[in-house]
DNA sequence: TGTACATCAGTGAACGCGCGTTCACTGATGTAC
DNA sequence: TGTACATCAGTGAACGCGCGTTCACTGATGTAC
């Protein structure tokens, strides 16, 4: 059909706009986003955007989904590629390293999930949140069947929860149809953020006066987190 | 003396730049300066503020070097502030709370020192590195003293350390004349980035979905870490 | 296979805007005697 | 206290630039019969 065709070229001139705007962003900044210039790498006039894209910010909103999307897939993937009988902590391990890989594979993506907010622009909340909960479903989740299986120990101190806390975490739980304690939740916001910040001090370069490499750091710092039920942290 | 006046209401001028300089950033994010926009506002054509400042860039590094100062002297002052025989565990908790507490009342100096960088803009690293040190040392310092004095236990983990990061986190501690073993330094940097994580993720909206207001969740992270050598964690 | 029509991709000119920075200058504020 | 001079603060005009977006348009690609 002649029409796919057309259909194909246009979803492949999309991504070539999205592809020139991510490397515009990795070399000057997310901040530094124009459509002028795209449009002279691509050897066309800027008018020409506008077939692909209803204006700048709808460019930019393309680009935060993508990059949503793009870690919530590949964190599903790293769950789903373990086999069958892997150890649940290793998987779990696993994926955290899967995390921050990602972020250094694709830094301007991560920025702009995680970094600083483009001037005048702003996202639309009700697109991203359920985007990002995918990603953080998968740890709930790996985290969720370790702990059943009693792969992992949840460390003593998200037993008992401040009360104001455990409230909250649980509604959030009930909302989810997740069938974990709110200590776990607890837990699992504690990796998260621990990973979190370390890859953010990586990217930004404050680590590396420090550390040189923080690859080992990041390593002995998860494994660290992630104790196994027999007390031995995760393989490092 | 009447040079006197003048140069104090140079400074002053000085001042009024950054504070605008800063209110603009707070309004549009970071990467939105605009020496134009600070002239607008203060009355005056724009060539006026070359008087003050080379050029924006100049200003820029102003501003982020004044950002590390005052995030050195609040930490510093927290760590003075306690009394002689305070709690070294709680004089460390009360230095985590503070670091958030900094961070929420100067989002743009946050941002100026840990978010994306500006783009087209690269900080001159021997100036800010001295200064990013300085807060570290605050904590380096207040922990090697409740280690020393035996009010905070070293976790686990942290007795042993991976071979090459034992080497190169001792390598910084002889270099800096800090007399607690690798694995101490490794604690701090750890705590560190789980502030981080925690305030990273707050600044830009990602926890308040989840958590609501933040604030009990990152009391109880830091009371978690912190655990005192009676293994009863930190005041929350 | 060929023709009439509809859709889509891209053009070229223009609008209105804001930006950092330079330059030669005026007028005010300070200093020295 | 008054005058001659130096320094500093700020002006006004201009340079050269880039930006997002609109509009009426041409030419190519597709569809229907």
């Amino acid at each position: 059909l002649a029409s796919e065709r057309r259909r194909q070229r246009h979803a492949g001139t999309e991504e070539e706009i999205k592809t020139l705007a991510r490397r515009q962003m990795g070399e000057q900044g997310t901040a530094s986003l124009s459509l002028r210039t795209i449009a002279r790498e691509m050897g066309v006039t800027p008018p020409a955007l506008y077939r692909y894209f209803a204006s700048r910010d709808d460019l930019i909103t393309a680009l935060i989904l993508d990059a949503y999307d793009d870690l919530a897939d590949t964190m599903e993937a790293t769950r789903d590629a373990a086999p069958a009988e892997t150890d649940l902590v290793a998987r779990l391990f696993a994926a955290c390293m899967e995390y921050r890989a990602w972020a250094l594979v694709h830094p301007v993506d991560y920025q702009l999930i995680f970094g600083n907010p483009i001037p005048g622009y702003s996202a639309p909340s009700e697109a991203t949140q359920p985007a990002a909960r995918r990603t953080l479903s998968v740890f709930v989740g790996m985290t969720a069947e370790a702990l059943q299986r009693g792969a992992l120990a949840l460390p003593a101190a998200y037993e008992v929860l401040p009360g104001e806390l455990e409230e909250r975490l649980g509604g959030i739980l009930a909302g989810e149809g997740y069938e974990i304690p709110a200590g776990a939740l607890a837990y699992v916001l504690a990796v998260w953020a621990r990973m979190q910040g370390l890859i953010t001090l990586e990217l930004f370069g404050h680590l590396q006066p420090i550390l040189g490499d923080p690859d080992v750091f990041y390593r002995f710092e998860i494994a660290s987190v992630l104790q196994r039920a027999d007390g031995h942290p995760a393989d490092a």
